[in-house]
DNA sequence: GTCTATAACCTGATAGAC
DNA sequence: GTCTATCAGGTTATAGAC
């Protein structure tokens, strides 16, 4: 009944096979994907036993999961974070609409300078997860996107819901694709480089979202983020 | 030395077998990916036998890109085809910007109605080809992307070419992400629907594209697409 | 916790009968 | 042109020694 002394740590005190492992698959799941990358690819890479990684993880899925949620929660509080931040400052008075993409943004390209294999692993399932991730991200990501929202349907009052919630796709499809381009060519470039690419990509999407309105808006139906996907 | 009279046809004359194989692959492929569709998966959708399958094509790889190509150059060239007809009818003048957007981007909705696991499949191969299908992309856009890019220009003049080349690629995302979405609820909506849809996104691009100029506008380096991929 | 060995299965490609 | 049978190599997962 009483717990043993020496309660042997489930999971934590062997940081090093664990965390190589998840590196490891970081680095390879995203460039090959999902299917791409075997488990013996992994441990070779991470210098593990083939049976040491299947025992630390029980599967290949629970391994992919968990290789992608480890950085996605802290770069989607981080976003949180700013956000609260910035609307500390304005005091009650709604955000500009740039400063609140700014910081929906930003994260990614903090979190791309850190970590450049999770950037491309990021695109990839945010993109096109593999259909057990799917629901993950959405339960992960959904409180995430309903404080944005509600913080532009404060900043653009005139805008029927709808019609954000569509805009606000194609500006996470511009930063998708980029982030996707820009894990290909991290360290290639000086530090001023991307704060002007993230300047900039900020001054496009901000654009868009406060473009003229359609003459005679349609009701949209909400199209779900990360899209629905059949499979794979 | 002379050809022989009963000279087999060495491709055509077969239609059904072979179309069938490429249609099971537009739709495998899309859903499943490269990696994911294998070719007895195919070959069972198709109802054609496995061995007949590698038969008509050779390799796994050639039919990939045989059923990507086949659909992806009438699509290429219909995007040129309706800028040379703006053109013509604005007899010299620059077109406006959202024009040219519009041609960028209505075939490709064309094409996602009428063929949608097509759409799935374009999405997935423009974002993140296959290493193999890399260069057979590009080449193939290299001309398409030119026109545009000049045609552009000469509706922005005041737009660093470098800059004009970032934006246009955000576009491209905005494009890109919402086309996969769009591809999974083709049918579910009117016709009307989509012309929304489409003009909601020519908006949005146009909007971004004419953004005010950055302060400092950096010489930014070109930004390949699809974006140079390590793998997969 | 880590390892070896192996099970059960799937992959693309091919040789040869029809 | 189509089929069957098979090959050599990959996959994940697991059972049991250490």
């Amino acid at each position: 009944m009483f717990p043993m002394e020496k309660s042997a740590p489930k999971v934590p005190s062997d940081r090093t096979t664990r965390d190589r492992l998840l590196d490891a698959a970081e680095h390879l799941f995203g460039i090959h994907g999902y299917k791409g990358a075997g488990m013996r690819m992994l441990a070779e890479e991470a210098g593990v036993n083939l049976g040491a990684a299947t025992y630390h993880f029980g599967s290949k899925d629970a391994l992919y999961i968990e290789t992608f949620l480890r950085r996605f929660r802290v770069m989607n509080a981080e976003r949180l974070r700013l956000l609260r931040e910035s609307e500390e400052q304005a005091e009650g008075k709604p955000l500009p609409v740039a400063r609140i993409v700014d910081c929906m943004i930003r994260p990614l390209f903090q979190s791309g300078l850190k970590h450049p294999s999770f950037q491309l692993l990021l695109a990839r399932n945010l993109f096109m997860p593999p259909p057990f991730l799917h629901a993950v991200i959405r339960q992960e990501l959904e409180p995430n996107i309903k404080v944005f929202q509600a913080a532009l349907l404060r900043a653009l009052p005139a805008m029927p819901d709808s019609l954000l919630h569509l805009r606000t796709m194609f500006g996470m499809g511009a930063l998708l694709v980029f982030s996707f381009q820009m894990a290909q060519m991290v360290f290639e470039r000086h530090a001023t480089f991307y704060e002007n690419v993230l300047e900039e990509m900020v001054r496009f999407i901000s654009a868009g979202l406060q473009s003229e309105l359609p003459p005679s808006p349609e009701q949209w139906l909400p199209f779900p983020f990360p899209p629905d996907s059949e499979s794979r």
